[in-house]
DNA sequence: TCAAAAGTGTTAGATTTACACCCATGA
DNA sequence: TCATGGGTGTAAATCTAACACTTTTGA
């Protein structure tokens, strides 16, 4: 061993950027920053990777750590390393996107971190160069939804097609034409039409529709 | 200082995926490790991070280092970190890929550090995750390329259009129909045809292109 | 003279976009 | 009864893909 001895060595930590869907709007989960340096400024979750565990892995425990919640879809965005990007020490970042359903995440436990949703579009300033890692989990995100089914993990596993397009539209940032719309959903199979009908949306009901991921597996042919 | 004293750092590398376009094929530049463990293994160049350099920064001097060239087309790829990814210690590395001109490159730069172009399609195995690396990178570089006109940074300032259509060709992996490809090439206004002939490539000599990046960024509609 | 690469338009088919009205129901 | 969101099809325009022959010139 100490085959590297003469290189330094610096801190390597994840912060996570959980992306929601909520009241039509997308929104980011944030909370004050509970360590010095720079506590009680706003930032995203985050946790340094242990020296026993990969850094793919140490994304998921802080993500399960903050939401309680495993098998999460979730993806790297990159690492930022700026030399003085912490105003503490020398810490490189890897930052990592994450997509749950609001309604899966228990209350108290957000209360118990104190992070809250807030809309992408009106992020305050955060904690070092946070802001820029969720504008580019942003834009993967965005990339990665135009060519994977990936939406449905921001949405109950039933859905009215209204709240889905919403979702694509909040993602997007652009409205969609209704029939356009629901032309393509019908295209693709795996969108299911259940016989369930939701009436909380509106008065007349809404079907309920489930994404079928075996369906999708065997033709995955998406394209929104 | 001290805030994150509890906490293991680790060792932070880069290693660069450098990409070139000769004799039709699309090519990286991969070399003999020259350092333990896995001396002598076929493996993409790279470098420790240093206390005092970005992560950026890093990659470019790391390419610099192995081209001589400076204000290369770089762009990071992402963050691999699994615990036993290197076979020697505990190391974090970031990949970079990078795209030169075959012909920008010294030759007796390229023989010193003993490093070869080798097709990409026609990889042999490579150190620690260095593959997955190649691949990734790979993926990456193909969907810039759809949506900048980066291409132009693996051939000479002076290129024929079917030299331009072969490259996209091997990014792309897939033949493009000629008649198409060049109403295409008009359409954008900012590949200029000069008034040179290239002689090299064919009997009857063909018009030599240039690419105009102050025209491109006045009217950046690119599309392939 | 012939092999090899350069250069050039048209058309059918597929995809995308725009657009408006009726329906069911709870308040 | 009326305001609200649910649900449905068609036509024009645009974009994409397929396709073949003439030119030039060095060997």
């Amino acid at each position: 061993m100490n085959y590297y001895i003469e290189y330094a060595k610096v801190w390597v930590s994840v912060d996570v950027i959980i992306f929601g869907f909520d009241e039509g709007k997308l929104k980011v989960l944030i909370g004050r920053r509970q360590m010095d340096p720079g506590r009680g400024a706003w930032s995203l979750y985050g946790g340094f990777v242990n020296a026993n565990e990969g850094i793919d892995e140490c994304a998921a425990r802080t993500l399960q750590e903050l939401t309680g919640l495993k098998n999460l879809y979730m993806r790297q965005v990159g690492a930022f390393g700026a030399v003085d990007r912490d105003p503490g020490e020398r810490v490189v970042s890897i930052a990592y996107y994450a997509l749950i359903n609001v309604k899966d995440y228990d209350e108290s436990l957000r209360q118990e971190h104190s992070v809250e949703w807030v809309d992408i579009n009106h992020l305050p300033q955060l904690y070092s160069d946070h802001n820029a890692m969720v504008s580019q989990a942003m834009r993967m995100m965005q990339q990665k939804m135009k060519v994977e089914p990936i939406g449905f993990r921001l949405l109950p596993q039933l859905f009215t097609l209204t709240q889905l397009q919403r979702l694509y539209e909040a993602v997007g940032g652009q409205e969609i034409d209704k029939r356009n719309f629901r032309k393509r959903i019908k295209e693709m199979g795996f969108i299911e039409k259940t016989n369930l009908i939701d009436k909380v949306s509106s008065k007349r009901g809404a079907a309920l529709y489930r994404f079928n991921k075996k369906v999708y597996n065997e033709d995955p042919n998406f394209k929104l």
